[in-house]
DNA sequence: CACATGACTGACT
DNA sequence: AAGTCAGCCATGT
């Protein structure tokens, strides 16, 4: 895809949604990574922001694809159940220990490389 | 309008 | 190696 998706930054939600719709099944990325490729990677917390708002769009998100820069858990707290983010990963062959993603480094997906 | 908060990150101790 | 601090920017009180 070779225009940006953030091209119209006004869509900043359906931007991230997509983005991380994007994500292959079996990868996991990161807020700034996700945040870079929109442009505004000095803002991280713009996507987390964002993500809290995933689970009332029509079309689902898989947001449980979506971790820290450590590969750490964080938006685990904010599922359906503490271990529902566990269990999507689970389910892709993600293998979680201690909210921790295993191999985090391989299993990370670039969208600003992959996407370009 | 000012302060606190947050699904973050990188640098520093 | 693990914990702390300071930027980051939109939202809510």
């Amino acid at each position: 895809m070779n225009t940006k998706i953030a091209d119209q930054h006004k869509d900043f939600f359906d931007a991230v949604f997509q983005v991380v719709r994007l994500i292959p099944r079996g990868r996991v990325t990161s807020y700034g990574a996700i945040g870079a490729y929109l442009g505004a990677k000095r803002s991280a917390r713009m996507v987390g922001w964002a993500m809290n708002a995933s689970h009332r769009q029509e079309i689902p998100v898989p947001a449980h694809r979506v971790v820290n820069s450590s590969g750490m858990l964080t938006g685990k707290f904010h599922f359906e159940t503490l271990t529902a983010m566990e269990e999507h990963l689970a389910a892709e062959g993600i293998e979680v220990k201690n909210d921790k993603v295993v191999n985090f480094k391989a299993l990370f997906w670039n969208p600003t490389i992959e996407l370009e």
